[in-house]
DNA sequence: GCAAAAGTGTTCTCTGTACACCCATGT
DNA sequence: ACATGGGTGTACAGAGAACACTTTTGC
């Protein structure tokens, strides 16, 4: 390593992937994206989307494109995560992301080689490379931003009520929260607004609906 | 962007580059370590300890290699910070670490092309490429890291005593803080022990010296 | 009228903060 | 005896956690 040079393209440098953890609450339970692989290495395994950085693309257009070939949706919580050594084995840089999507808007890709599915964080297969270490970050990273960030909002319509913000708060932190305090603490932040607008979808009293302030990241 | 696919070396990959934020307290202040350059792009202008990473480097390996080069220290508080894309409009990736030292062990490389030297963060050079975002994002973890991690470990003697370590937190912090305050909280964490030993370098009430439980990264 | 989800307050404990004086030593 | 930094306790305010009943609707 020379000292104080930036980069340079090197005839020996290490390849950058970047992948992402694509995160969303389903069914009351947080799941992540994974893709089963149809070439080798781990051919047969899931991992997560990602690939190689190619070279006119930053980090974070990398991980925006793949988002939104995989599922879809952009203008979501994404966040850069950490950047590991050697996941494959072959001394490859892998910047990982991860991101919070609204599982009803994303369509998922279907392409030929390999298709993209939900499973739940808390039951995942067989993954390929070093992958669980990532999904592990990623949902400490998640589960720590949550109590000082609006990163829900990207995983919600933009009307809600305070029970869907509360179910998703309870899958992603795999715990029962209390509705009270749950309900001071959320309008305290000052985050969210009423809309005026209430539900009307079932056999019981309509809830007020809410929007967030800010759709976009914010940290408290 | 090929899809699952884990990194390869390619072509046209891009070249991957490791920077150390060295902070050290001295005199009081929150100082950062840099180095002049000699050579270009911006010869003569201050930047971050830094380079190309060796294809087979770990990121892990190349900064502590960095850390120890340039300071002669190891074995201190060193953490991945963020990646930085294009920080010297050349598209490299640079992966941005920082470390705490004690500047009375370190004992600063002189090279014959590039000298490096403590500068306050609070008063710094103009710096080559994008330096100022790294220290200033280095800085904010830090800071928060303080307030629930040891650490300070590695800024102090492996026995201090609890002014020596506030007068650290201030520093950093760069506000006062309450001593009768900061003290029950320190103890109250149960990080560290008193040695019975006591300082005797005054004209003074003589001071307990502490030590560190444990002298590696601990969050709490 | 009953099932189902929405909505609402108070009490307690704990944590953080503000604040001022005596103690042990060297000179 | 005085200057210097070391060491100690209490009171208040705000935040988080525990806890149960009434309201509005569809059927």
């Amino acid at each position: 390593m020379t000292n104080g040079e930036s980069a340079r393209a090197g005839d020996a440098c290490p390849s950058v992937a970047v992948f992402v953890v694509i995160l969303t609450v389903e069914s009351g339970e947080l799941r992540v994206l994974l893709i089963s692989r149809s070439a080798e290495p781990f051919r047969g395994l899931w991992s997560l989307p990602g690939g190689v950085l190619a070279r006119d693309q930053s980090l974070d257009e990398a991980a925006t494109n793949k988002l939104q070939r995989e599922t879809g949706v952009s203008d979501v919580y994404l966040e850069q995560l950490y950047t590991f050594h050697d996941l494959d084995g072959r001394g490859s840089v892998a910047v990982a992301y991860f991101a919070l999507v609204d599982s009803r808007q994303a369509q998922l890709a279907h392409r030929r080689t390999w298709r993209p599915a939900w499973f739940p964080v808390a039951d995942l297969p067989p993954l390929a490379f070093d992958n669980n270490r990532v999904i592990d970050y990623a949902l400490l990273r998640l589960r720590a931003k949550l109590d000082y960030s609006n990163v829900a909002y990207s995983v919600l319509p933009h009307y809600f009520t305070l029970s869907q913000l509360q179910r998703v708060y309870e899958a992603i932190l795999s715990r029962p929260l209390d509705k009270r305090n749950f309900r001071k603490r959320m309008l305290s932040l000052g985050i969210m607004e009423p809309t005026g607008k209430t539900t009307a979808d079932g056999a019981h009293r309509p809830a007020q609906l809410y929007a967030f302030r800010e759709r976009r990241p914010v940290i408290f």
